[in-house]
DNA sequence: CCGACATGTAACTATTGACATTACAGCTCA
DNA sequence: TGAGCTGTAATGTCAATAGTTACATGTCGG
């Protein structure tokens, strides 16, 4: 069990994005091309960042810019854009305890605030970097 | 996308096991009930304890104990008993970035850290609750 | 010592989600 | 107007989860 590559794809996206747009005209094509994936499938993830307000894509004549300056973009707005937890829970549970055991009964509410710490934990440490550092981070 | 159930169900498991160890015989049917689901569900994750040094169950006979006392058995440790990671990696990557492409090139290297960064601190957080807590969180 | 009862697994199925791919409608600009 | 791009539907493949049946094996009570 892995959280999807979506997320991975997704960052790579942004990152294109904003290394090329001086010197290529990003297109769908040109992305999937460094990924390594189908220009559909960086269609269907940039149509989730653009529902989330990170990109902005021309119509028609190709051509895709961010909507925010990269600092002001954090790998957890990524994350939540493509969706990466269901429901915004990273955890599954099992949906059919026992209410009749006073395990079973009480299991949910006892995991339930645990596994919330968790994931917060998880969501602050991606909050904590922006597109901007991995630009920086990125060889010349 | 989200972590299997079988994390929940081992932590449910090991839960039932303690709670009833006085007054029943803890068998695999027994847990199931209180779960929700199958016996044989309940057996490989077991299995999986097992190898992980948190529960012996008595072959043939029934009835099955804890390794180790509650609070010496965190969240963490039954999170990888269960291999809820793969290769201990929560999060997935793509694996055929562009080599020829400056960002595909290395997209894998910087973004490795800032994810097992992440993964750390949600560890982190599951390492700081031991069944005990939970056991002590359960009305009674 | 044998039969009832558990465990430990293998095998099979159903379901779901990820990812890939083809196809095509719609938009824009040279 | 046509080349090139986006947006999206439809379809296929694959892997993992979860459920189920079946059965060999082990153990203890009577």
């Amino acid at each position: 069990m892995q959280i999807s590559s979506r997320f991975s794809v997704a960052v790579h996206t942004l990152l294109c994005v904003e290394v090329f747009k001086e010197n290529y005209k990003v297109t769908s094509d040109f992305i999937a091309g460094s990924v390594g994936t189908n220009p559909v499938i960086i269609r269907k993830i940039m149509s989730q960042l653009k529902k989330a307000g990170l990109l902005e894509a021309l119509a028609g004549t190709g051509g895709t810019y961010l909507c925010k300056k990269p600092e002001d973009i954090t790998l957890l707005d990524v994350a939540l854009a493509v969706e990466l937890f269901e429901n915004d829970r990273l955890f599954g549970f099992h949906d059919m305890p026992n209410p009749n055991c006073p395990v079973g009964k009480n299991i949910h509410h006892v995991l339930d605030c645990h596994m919330q710490v968790a994931q917060a934990a998880m969501e602050n440490s991606l909050k904590g970097v922006t597109l901007k550092d991995l630009l920086l981070e990125l060889p010349q």
